[in-house]
DNA sequence: AATTTAATTGATAAGGTATTTCAGTTAATA
DNA sequence: TATTAACTGAAATACCTTATCAATTAAATT
């Protein structure tokens, strides 16, 4: 089992939850795909090939289960539905998206230049930030 | 009729579309109610007071129309529904959001220190930005 | 001012994503 | 192995949004 599963497993254990071959196959799915920023119906079809029997349903509530875990991230490129990826807690690179208007494609940014903003903004707002988005529209190389 | 109806009434023109009684109230619930966020259902039912026989079709077309006339701008808070501010175009001030987690508050931040981000963003992914979205989820004075 | 015509509307059906329900099943503990 | 609360699959349901369509209307033309 690697460092992901045996995580999962004593989050898990700790709420009281149970390790079932369901949600073993949901998040390897994800750790299978990382950098691909599935969604829910992408990882539902995947699931099937390890885990025929699966339900939808399963898939919904253990994506919402494992992001509630903070072991996924739900992320939204308002394309119409729900992706997720792999949150990465060795080092806590903080990543941003560039999302090409043309093409869709989804390009992650491993930058993060926002400190200096998020102090002053905490500063003049009085208001205590623990996370942000970035999304940047445009063109990627093959469009523009 | 206002700056803001009047550059409606020119755009429409521009395309053959026609200012419709419905439009113009949709339009003014949303110069009425600027920095609420309001969504679709809520501009629904205060357009109602005014123009009692709107449908809601009818609003959800017109916000659509808005946007793409770059009159309004969609914003997503993962609330479940779209919500629209009106477009500042008089300065392009660039804004963004701090987004409550506790009560939901939405404190707009009138600051844009991202230009030096997004060059060298370019730069390294040879990626054309011509538009953004940052989020910033955290406490509000009163929560925190 | 009346005519013409394409755009617009309201009501409702339909679409798509996500959640809830519930009876049967199962993982984990004793 | 027995127990029990958690979990599952299937289907129903909820919810936001869009499509359909016959009737209406804004705006250009006569």
């Amino acid at each position: 089992m690697n460092d992901i599963m045996e995580k999962l497993k004593d989050k898990l254990k700790e709420k009281g939850y149970k390790l079932t071959p369901q949600r073993r196959a949901t998040l390897d799915t994800i750790i299978n795909n990382q950098g691909k920023h599935l969604s829910t119906e992408e990882i539902y079809d995947m699931v099937k090939t390890e885990c025929p029997e699966i339900g939808l349903a399963t898939v919904y509530r253990t994506l919402q289960l494992l992001d509630e875990l903070d072991i996924i991230t739900k992320i939204n490129f308002d394309d119409g539905c729900s992706r997720y990826e792999l949150n990465n807690h060795e080092d806590n690179h903080q990543h941003h998206h560039l999302i090409c208007v043309k093409c869709g494609e989804v390009i992650e940014v491993e930058v993060d230049l926002l400190e200096t903003l998020e102090e002053e903004i905490e500063k003049n707002y009085d208001f205590k930030i623990h996370d942000h988005k970035v999304k940047f529209f445009g063109y990627c190389s093959n469009c523009k």
